[in-house]
DNA sequence: TGCTTGACTTAGACATTGTCCATTGTAGGA
DNA sequence: TCCTACAATGGACAATGTCTAAGTCAAGCA
């Protein structure tokens, strides 16, 4: 069963077959789909969706704060469910694979009251970039 | 005079007048332009200029290592030319301004072993979040 | 079960950002 | 000054995302 799709049915959401369907798609760990992905994904299983509904549903589950934002890529955005659980991305810059980690330290501590320029810091994205294993031994 | 444009030219890049007025449009500091900043600023010094070489010139000062790209802003890519030093970036999520900083640590030591499944690490972004002063007051 | 209603979905036009290519122009060396 | 390779142009195209008007349907209620 769908961990997402429960929280979001916990909030009251009118629940539909599309929105069934994209949750469903975005569901589970090191899941980082774009939307264009999530689109070609739901259709699979429900062919008739259209893409404005994916983005709008992606959108909600965003405001909602039940998916994340993800900009590794830097030409699409992805959406990542585990939102419950604050993490950083390890991406690999040849095939694009992404991970998601748990640094140790908290980065926030790092930067001196010096270079917040007076700024109320609320967030901060990590982003380690490399290369995955098979890439390194191919390269 | 242009620091960035000085280094250009000392790597033996062809000089041409549009490659100069978009090197002079970036320079300096805290400048984080998009793509098509750049091309409106340089249009104003030099009219005829085209879209296809606003990109064509960034994407070489990219490979250069002149130039760094950024992606704080979901939508566009931003054109960083503090490419000498090391730094991360501070953003407003409300005005979108965004600042060069220098965090005391260094986060690359912060991922467990366990924790990097394996990849070579060669980079770390870390982009932090929140209100600058005047928004935060406006809030 | 069968209405009613407002929220949801749809298709497609449109907007923005970025890339490509064939043609024309030009910087810099012989 | 002339040549030639490299650079610039502009317009088509591609990818991603947003908006709108009209149709559809989930959920509450009689």
């Amino acid at each position: 069963m769908s961990d997402l799709l429960e929280r979001l049915r916990g909030r009251g959401w009118r629940m539909t077959a599309q929105r069934r369907v994209v949750a469903e798609v975005l569901d589970g760990d090191h899941v980082h789909l774009t939307a264009d992905e999530v689109h070609a994904r739901a259709a699979a299983r429900l062919p008739e969706i259209s893409r404005a509904t994916v983005y709008n549903t992606l959108g909600e589950m965003v405001s909602l704060g039940e998916v994340i934002e993800v900009a590794t890529d830097k030409r699409a955005k992805r959406y990542d469910p585990n939102a419950h659980r604050p993490h950083q991305h390890l991406v690999c810059g040849q095939c694009g694979q992404i991970r998601d980690v748990h640094p140790s330290g908290n980065p926030l501590t790092d930067l001196p009251a010096s270079e917040r320029f007076g700024f109320t810091i609320s967030d901060v994205e990590v982003t380690y970039r490399g290369l995955c294993p098979s890439c390194a031994q191919a390269a």
